[in-house]
DNA sequence: GTAAAAAGTAACCAGTTAGTGCATTAGCGA
DNA sequence: TCGCTAATGCACTAACTGGTTACTTTTTAC
């Protein structure tokens, strides 16, 4: 009749804390809960109360984190880009020769895309909001400079070396190898209809990956 | 205080008509209406009062000729589907030289995108529902394939010419083609956020387009 | 130990929202 | 000119939706 180990906090894994508030667990929750359920149905679609029941948390929570809903979505909005960001710059590519950084990047983006595909989606949505909600934020601008002069550097050093073809912008650059994986993955659906072809299957996603590499380097090929 | 010829049709040219019912002219504003609508919000974002007002018609009249919101969205879907189709088989890119008819195709592409933003927008909506509508029209499957069969030939052409290298997949390439304008575009609002620039600036338009053309020339080169 | 602060809950509210039932009216064919 | 059918309008609803109020329980600082 007393109170047990599984109380208030659910029932998955809260057997092991005898704490039994935890603000930052119960503010993750709520990010992950929301940021899948952003990503399924985008800011107008998504309902606040599933949110906080897939989260396990109580509405109220939310707004006592976050604020709003749209408060909410732009904390995942900002952290799906400085995610991304973080991980680009994780790889490193200044100790690899040119050729071998820029293949490297275009995997990357694509392996990235279909490993967190929430980001996507969070994308597609906050421009359909024209980025009212990005616009707000100062940590992405900043994270952006250093992912554009990346791809500056690796494109220098390309060119110096005589393997890249000089006068290539790097922003088109840059929008152009997130494009060739980003439209393959997020238009999938009605591909998939549109080509007559499971757009999905394994094979089809490995053939892709080839061909935007191999597009990527032509491109830049002198 | 008898009725004046400005009665229930509104007040925008409804003057001229004695018919003051007219279902076709009713269909085609709700079509219109709601196609703006779907595109700026989305399919869950739009409100069916609102289209129902800006086409200056009735809410049961969208119950009347389309059953539900979604078979609203379905009709708007397959239709811009269709136009888009209809387009480029007007084209008639048969009687150009190879590169000269791909290069056209991709300046296609990219204009009919701007002067048609809806299109982008009701796309990504219909991915964001796993394209549940686009599954259930059968119009779209077979104006698709005549698309598909329009770059296989141009493609083929130009390996007979050898003026492309062979063994490009048509279906890559029409994807490739349609992701470096659409990609652009549709995320034009983060994007120059992240970039720090215009996106929709004439001149960056115009670069983006001599970019895409030349990104796909270098593609199907031999 | 205790009191204040932090974390959490449940019930509720006011405004929306997709969808309808039913009465009304215009236009068309005979 | 009559009557039938398609087009239209209005008022309504049941379910939802973002957000809030008022309250309880746990943790922590002293």
């Amino acid at each position: 009749m007393e109170p047990v180990d599984e109380t208030i906090t659910g029932t998955v894994a809260a057997a092991r804390k005898p704490r039994v508030r935890d603000a930052e667990a119960t503010k993750t929750r709520i990010l992950e809960a929301a940021k899948r359920e952003f990503a399924k149905n985008g800011l107008g679609g998504s309902r606040v109360d599933v949110i906080a029941d897939k989260a396990r948390a109580n509405k109220r929570m939310i707004y006592h984190y976050f604020e709003s809903k749209e408060g909410l979505f732009q904390t995942i909005l900002e952290n799906a880009y400085v995610d991304i960001r973080t991980a680009e710059q994780k790889l490193n590519l200044d100790h690899l020769a040119p050729k071998e950084a820029l293949e490297r990047l275009v995997r990357f983006t694509w392996d990235y895309y279909i490993k967190n595909p929430e980001f996507i989606t969070l994308v597609n949505s906050e421009n359909l909001h024209r980025a009212k909600h990005l616009k707000k934020s100062e940590v992405v601008k900043v994270y952006s400079r250093k992912f554009v002069s990346m791809v500056t550097t690796i494109l220098d050093r390309g060119v110096a070396a005589g393997v890249f073809r000089a006068g290539v912008d790097p922003v088109q650059l840059n929008i152009t190898i997130a494009a060739i994986g980003y439209y393959y993955l997020t238009n999938r659906f009605t591909g998939s209809i549109v080509f007559e072809r499971d757009l999905m299957a394994k094979e089809a996603l490995e053939e892709r990956l080839r061909f935007n590499i191999d597009t990527i380097m032509r491109l830049v090929a002198p």
